[in-house]
RNA sequence: GGGCCGGUAGCUCAGCCUGGUCAGAGCGUCCGGCUGAUAACCGGAAGGUCGAGAGUUCGAAUCUCUCCCGGCCCA
């Protein structure tokens, strides 16, 4: 059985055990009991009837170990998780996990030893796969054991695993769907291939992923144009190795060619690159003819590579110029560009149009084959030398020199991509692109602009998905291809194929290469089908988990009750990524999209702002924040960001979020302290029953937690996590700690038993209930630590963990607005009190008699009424009044005085009698009659003279003993006489404060009782403690109290004090109980 | 080249949607104060042409346009 968490430490009755707030002694003691214990199943368990959440994991990929980054994404989660929980929904957390693909046959390659895929099929697929599956596997467990040490709750023991087949039914069904509404097509694409990998990679994630500088070739051919000796048409690339497949020309039809004379030659190239191109390769030209691109059409030329590459001889309908508009740019090159329908995008939507032959004569390993004549064995690379050179020999090589630009890797063995025409199995999105958009726009997305301008844009310029990988460890695409007749067909499920199959006890494992034996008899013509080797992009893995997950279609229970889900949360990179695979496969499978709310989020940047890798050396772990600060305090810090933008981590910023949670838990220590001094009973004493009882103070801050409850609840409803956590941290720092806990103290600290104190607690208990509920979301170690040891403790039959506990409902009885209004009142009177008291020079601990307030704003009147005695003992004064104009010009006199640099030139000699009787003037009757006349009449030595208001300035004149300064409703005066008694009052309260320090220094129990002895400097401060000396003894829980003076004290704990340039010495004895 | 986001004190960031006590907070520095919850806290000082320029407006960190820098995405 579980009972208090016992930490070794300083225990106190019934309340909290540890007397500072320190997480490593009792964090990892919550988290075996949560997840070893069985509350996260029981508090899962626990009925919820306000509704259903389904919330979908985004599932990490398996290979990296996280980082604060990824961490960031799960604690986010974490949160949505636990509010929905408290706000009684049923949640749904499974969390999930990507598992397939070809990172992880880049790992098992390396640690296997293999170089390609044909070592691969040496030591057998059945062994890869199997090794594929054990990473897979045991990465799992240890991402897992990283969630589940940050706290988050999610049902670690059923995650979705992407290699179930579950999930390959899903895929299947997916496959099936969508040739059913004819999107799968099988045909010739030219995608990026990665040579090492030997397969094709997606033209979204898989390439952009990856772009890295690299230097290449940047040469410019001659081509010859047929029957025109000495005239060629120019072109440029930084491809050489894709000659061997040119078979067009093209150029803008639009823009500007010319025909230029260099040498005894003539050339063909946009007009507006004569100029630049001169310059570069240093040539003087003559421009003999300019015209339209479109005049060039249909021209022919001698393909540079005629005699060394077979294919070049064979092809028919080739080596025409041909015309583009989208894909012709006249600032670039020559403006005529070398089309090679196999090894470009561009290229190959353009030999569409012309019909022309798509040549490739490079292998999958990017290898030249026969068909490339002179060039077969070389890799494209190797080829690019010898093609130039071979250029250069032919004459055909105008210039020859290298660029630097970016260039697409492959995204896991970092090998150069390169361009080449294959069969690929193919979803056709375009075609359902409109309705993508469409549905798009139910997505409520945080922030907006992700859905409307960055999601959106990503969809309008959508292509194709190329969803066949000829690898391995993956789900296998489900299409049996007839070896007879070449129908295909379509396998939806397990049980589907286990009807068709000719060996029906051979579906076993859905993965390569068992899956590959199974063989099919066709129903057209009655062959044997089977099934194309190729696996699926594995970016539909993910993209089916809406429905993978809740076992669909095997299954429609779950489905029915959850689909789609109502949240998801990952990244700005899965714009392209799971945010895209995941509606498109759910829109040709519903036509839906499988989610209604995406948050998304930044990265977590370094120090210094960049990226975390692992490789760079700038990773952190969030192991090592746990190890210096503790679980909650990396939550907090990181979920105070705004998530959708970027998140540069700081370990200095991790010390401040550290402090503000020490603060919070000074603050239910300094609370639970006293109540248990007091025996205080929460069930004893309601509130509710207390509330015509409650002080203002007790009712202001119950209405500003009740506005911070509200506020919470908002901004966790709209998904927006960080402006909940700065709710409830502004609250407790600065109106709970830095005020209301002050307020309160002299109430707390009365002995018997009052009122007042009640009030206090029951007020400061509520308060620090409802705070520890919605910490509960944010840092639920902390708050489950208090709960245990503070709150549960006094009300036993509270749920037996915080997460089972209800959201604080908002209360709006509570609030009120006129209350929170005066208390900033107060606050800002407060303010300029202590400013005052700043300038004068005079100490808080020193009692002054008055503080007077002038103001004609009745708010500011009844503010002061309401909190005259949070005033007047906040600003240490005797008396907080409200005073007249009358009484504020007795203190503050308004007087004139003369600009003499003004009055000087007017006046000449008798510009001293103007300064006196200005002196002697009334400032405010002198304000009242140049408001009235414009000007002020004097008569002099008979004289009448006029003053105007650019002639003198008004100032006040404080009398003695007076300080005074303004707010915003008014003006403060500060009394600063201290008489005999007060300065009396002020010296006993430099006394407590230096005994009270005594007594810590000795580390007394609170509530134990001393001896106290006094030694002063003088019989005059001999009376002075007298006066106060049941002040002082009731302060510092004396039983014996002596004063003597200049004697000497030596036994106890002696010390010897400075007060205000006097010598005290003081000496304590501990005397226990009593 | 296009789209989106960001650029506010030495550092980390809030404020921007809904123009006008918005020029702020925390950290750091210096000075003072307070403290039987506090290895804490509070106040003051110092520190910013709110990336630059232009426009709209009585008034712009805030709205509009252009540009510069950084990031992400696309081409």
């Amino acid at each position: 059985m579980w009972g208090r968490i016992s930490t070794g430490m300083d225990y106190m009755v019934g309340g909290l055990t540890l007397k500072r707030y320190d997480p490593k002694a009792f964090e990892e003691d919550i988290l075996r009991w949560w997840f070893d214990g069985g509350v996260y199943e029981r508090a899962r368990s626990k009925s919820r009837v306000k509704g259903r959440f389904y919330f979908l994991d985004g599932p990490p990929y398996v290979t990296a170990s996280i980082h604060v980054g990824t961490a960031w994404n799960k604690i986010m989660k974490d949160v949505v998780l636990r509010y929905r929980r408290m706000r009684g929904y049923e949640a749904r957390d499974q969390p999930g996990f990507d598992m397939h693909g070809l990172p992880i046959e880049v790992m098992v390659e390396r640690i296997l030893g293999l170089k390609s895929k044909k070592d691969i099929e040496v030591i057998g697929v059945d062994r890869f796969v199997e090794e594929c599956r054990k990473y897979a596997l045991d990465h799992m467990k240890i991402l897992t054991e990283q969630f589940k040490n940050l706290g988050v709750w999610m049902d670690w023991n059923n995650p979705y695993m992407t290699i179930s087949d579950d999930f390959i039914e899903a895929v299947w069904w997916l496959i099936k769907r969508a040739d059913e509404r004819r999107l799968l097509e099988e045909g010739l694409r030219v995608t990026h291939w990665c040579p090492r990998c030997e397969t094709a990679l997606a033209a979204g994630y898989e390439v952009s992923q990856e772009y890295r500088e690299v230097e290449d070739p940047s040469i410019y051919v001659k081509l010859p144009i047929e029957g025109r000796g000495g005239e060629y048409i120019l072109v440029w690339t930084t491809t050489p190795w894709t000659l061997p497949a040119n078979v067009a020309v093209m150029v803008h039809p639009d823009e500007n060619y010319a025909r230029i004379r260099v040498g005894d030659e003539v050339y063909i190239l946009a007009e507006a690159r004569c100029k630049p191109l001169s310059e570069e390769i240093g040539f003087e030209y003559e421009v003999i003819e300019v015209f339209p691109g479109s005049k060039l059409e249909g021209l022919r030329y001698k393909p540079p590579l005629l005699e060394e590459v077979d294919i070049q001889r064979s092809v028919g309908g080739a080596h025409i110029i041909v015309l583009s508009r989208e894909y012709v740019d006249v600032r670039e090159g020559t403006g005529c560009v070398h089309v090679a329908p196999g090894h470009g995008e561009e290229d190959f939507d353009v030999g569409l149009r012309y019909r022309l032959p798509v040549l490739c004569p490079v292998d999958s390993k990017g290898v030249f084959d026969e068909r490339a004549g002179k060039y077969k064995g070389l890799t494209v690379w190797d080829a690019n030398k010898v093609i130039v050179e071979d250029l250069r020999g032919k004459g055909l090589l105008l210039y020859a020199s290298t660029v630097k630009h970016r260039y697409p890797h492959c995204w896991r063995c970092r090998s150069r991509l390169i361009l080449r025409a294959t069969r690929q199995w193919v979803l056709k999105v375009t075609a359902i692109r409109d309705r993508l958009l469409e549905e798009n726009e139910k997505i409520f997305w945080i922030p907006s602009w992700a859905g409307e301008s960055r999601f959106r844009s990503w969809l309008e310029g959508v292509r194709d998905w190329v969803i066949s990988r000829q690898r391995y460890w993956g789900i296998p695409l489900p299409i049996w291809v007839c070896s007879s007749c070449g129908s295909r067909v379509i396998v939806g499920s397990r049980d589907e194929l286990r009807s068709r199959a000719l060996n029906p006890d051979d579906v076993t494992d859905l993965h390569r290469p068992w899956i590959d034996r199974v063989k099919i008899r066709c129903d057209l013509c009655g062959g044997v089908m089977s099934r194309v080797e190729d696996v699926a992009d594995v970016w539909m893995d993910s993209g089916v988990a809406s429905w993978a997950c809740l076992g669909y279609p095997r299954r429609s229970g779950e489905f029915d009750k959850w689909w789609p889900a109502d949240f998801i949360l990952e990244g700005h990179d899965q714009t392209r990524g799971w945010f895209y695979s995941q509606l498109a496969s759910s829109v040709i499978a519903f036509d839906s999209t499988p989610y209604k709310a995406v948050l998304m989020h930044g990265f977590t940047l370094d120090e210094t702002g960049r990226e975390m890798h692992k490789s760079w050396g700038n990773f952190v772990a969030p192991e090592e924040v746990i190890e210096k600060y503790g679980r909650d305090t990396l939550r907090f810090y990181e979920l105070q960001f705004t998530p959708w933008e970027d998140l540069r981590f700081s370990w200095r910023g991790l010390d401040e979020a550290y402090r503000i949670l020490n603060l919070v838990w000074n603050l239910y220590l300094f609370a639970s302290l006293y109540m248990n001094l007091d025996r205080f009973q929460p069930y004893r004493y309601r509130l509710e029953d207390l509330r015509d009882r409650l002080r203002p103070e007790d009712r202001w801050i119950l209405s500003r937690v009740q506005r911070m409850v509200m506020k919470v609840t908002e901004a966790l409803d709209s998904y927006l996590i960080h402006e909940g956590l700065r709710a409830v941290r502004d609250l407790l720092v600065e109106d709970v700690s830095r005020w209301y806990a002050k307020l309160i103290r002299r109430r707390v600290w009365v002995e018997e038993e009052s009122i007042e104190k009640i009030t206090a607690y029951a007020t400061f208990y509520r308060v620090l209930d409802t705070c520890l509920k919605v910490l509960a979301v944010y840092t639920p170690f902390l708050a489950e630590k208090i709960y245990q040891d503070m709150f549960r403790y006094a009300e036993p039959g509270r749920p037996e963990s915080i997460h089972m506990e209800d959201w604080p409902e908002p209360d709006v009885s509570w609030l009120d607005d006129k209350l929170e209004e005066y208390m900033e009142i107060c606050r800002s009177i407060m303010e300029e009190g202590m400013s005052l008291r700043n300038k004068i020079g005079v100490k808080l601990r020193q009692p002054l008699a008055y503080c007077l307030i002038y103001t004609d704003s009745g708010e500011v009147a009844k503010a002061i009424e309401v909190f005259r005695d949070v005033l007047s003992s906040g600003l240490n004064v005797k008396d907080v009044r409200i005073v007249g104009l009358d009484e504020l010009r007795s203190i503050a006199r308004l007087r004139v005085r003369g600009i003499p640099r003004m009055l000087g030139p007017k006046f000449k000699d008798r510009m001293r009698l103007v300064m006196e009787a200005l002196d002697g003037m009334d400032g405010v009757e002198a304000k009242r009659i140049l408001e009235s006349t414009g000007s002020i009449k004097m008569v002099l030595d008979g004289v009448e003279v006029y003053i105007d208001s650019s002639d003198i300035e008004f100032y006040e004149e404080i009398s003695e003993g007076w300080v005074i300064g303004d707010f915003d409703g008014g003006r403060i005066l500060l009394s600063t006489v201290v008489d005999k008694r007060l300065a009396a009052e002020g010296l006993a309260r430099d006394l407590i404060r230096r005994i009270q320090y005594m007594r810590k220094e000795l580390d007394l129990p609170v509530e134990d009782y001393i001896e106290v002895r006094i030694s002063v400097p003088s019989v005059e401060a001999l009376e002075m403690v007298e006066e106060f000396k049941d002040f002082i003894i009731s302060e510092t829980r004396a039983k014996v109290f002596d004063t003597v003076v200049a004697g000497r004290l030596d036994y106890g704990y002696v010390r010897e004090w400075d007060i205000d340039g006097e010598s005290y010495t003081i000496s304590i004895r501990h005397i226990g109980k009593g």
